[in-house]
DNA sequence: ATATAAATTTAGACTAATCTAAAAATAGAT
DNA sequence: ATCTATTTTTAGATTAGTCTAAATTTATAT
């Protein structure tokens, strides 16, 4: 069995290490977790034995297949609750997290497919970050801002990178949404303001919008 | 802060305690968490110290109104998820008291609000308990079997005794749902079984059918 | 190459929750 | 009322995860 605690571990240095392909110091991990290095260092031997990292003294850590598995799962739990909780209950995406962190822990495999079912099978969470699928695979992001798209060029919104109430409220008055398809129809060199059509309609948005809208290119 | 571990003892006193109304045993708090009673005593004792339960050595705990409103809140929380789960996941409803128990400790109040308001606001779980309101009422439950009724009688499906898969699969087929209206035709003294009249049709039904499913009589 | 700074690990202690085994209190039977 | 069985508590040990402070290793600057 594994804890709570070793979850959290695992899903960190995955994080920390660009879904689990770099290593990952010791230091950082107790930055991120909010912990000393001292603890980091007992929890790593730990994992080592338990087969979810490599880690050699002073050299950090990096996730075995098997702890790749498992935070790759934490992960995709905690993005399809996101979801969850911005289409079903009403929340804004910056509410979420924090209760995204409690519910990745909970273990249901069935829980977790049908979640993904109702929501109909979604790539991405609020912010934008790819949901790995049920064996772990990545589509890899290729999320940008909406102020890199070309004129004519097409893209959905798939986050945020400003997650303010105020720019929420701004998007919500302007019915742009998850999921919303979004077109350039032309830039204006002068303010770097753009042009988008969005549900049919067109509207000028300024480069502070532009720019932290995330969208996927199509 | 309280800790899971904390919210289960006090969510097990409630339970025996009929919804926190009776003292219970040491011992009987040991056989339902499955733990050592001397486990319980140490545990007891810090409830105590907490202000959730009234204990003197020797002579078991009851809750305290703190405690009360606590372990209210855990079973409204488990209560509203079994209803989710099976409402919205395709549970049955023999599957969902184990993850339940996981989801009953997600803190966030409005997560929790928002859930009952995407529920419409049951009254009783998938197995005919009632769910606790916001201030930890619970209305009481006037849960009956659907074979004490009597001819003419209306009453609404909440729940089932008999959980077998065999028994929710012959629910399922005959469009009995948890919500159901359900009256009571008439009733054959011979075999014990009724006719009752569900989504517009009439149907029999044997008493051991009849014995299995909880109904709130209108 | 050596000194110093920074990162990391070790050693030993602490807390929450648990356990076993022994002691104490209560309840039941005669 | 006293003995016995049962229940409950105490005492002391154990485990997971954490901490502080000191020691060690690695990195950096000259």
């Amino acid at each position: 069995m594994i804890t709570l605690t070793e979850e959290n571990y695992i899903k960190t240095i995955y994080q920390l290490g660009k879904y689990g392909t770099l290593t990952v110091s010791t230091n950082s991990i107790a930055e991120a977790i909010e912990t000393k290095a001292s603890s980091v260092t007992d929890m790593v031997k730990k994992l080592a034995e338990k087969g979810y990292v490599n880690y050699k003294r002073y050299q950090g850590a990096t996730l075995t297949a098997k702890g790749k598995k498992i935070a790759a799962d934490v992960v995709r739990k905690h993005r399809l609750w996101e979801v969850f909780l911005v289409e079903k209950l009403n929340f804004s995406w910056d509410e979420v997290h924090e209760i995204a962190e409690q519910l990745e822990h909970i273990k249901s495999e069935k829980l977790i497919n049908e979640l993904d079912k109702l929501l109909d099978y979604p790539t991405h969470d609020p912010h934008g970050d790819p949901i790995p699928d049920k064996s772990g695979d990545i589509k890899k992001s290729d999320k940008v801002l909406l102020f890199s798209l070309a004129e004519n060029a097409k893209g959905v919104c798939v986050g945020v990178k400003d997650t303010s109430s105020a720019f929420l409220k701004y998007l919500d008055k302007h019915k742009i949404a998850l999921g919303s398809e979004i077109s350039v129809v032309s830039r204006e060199d002068f303010d770097d303001s753009m042009v988008i059509k969005i549900n049919g309609t067109e509207m000028s948005i300024s480069q502070t919008v532009a720019n932290n809208l995330f969208v996927i290119e199509e």
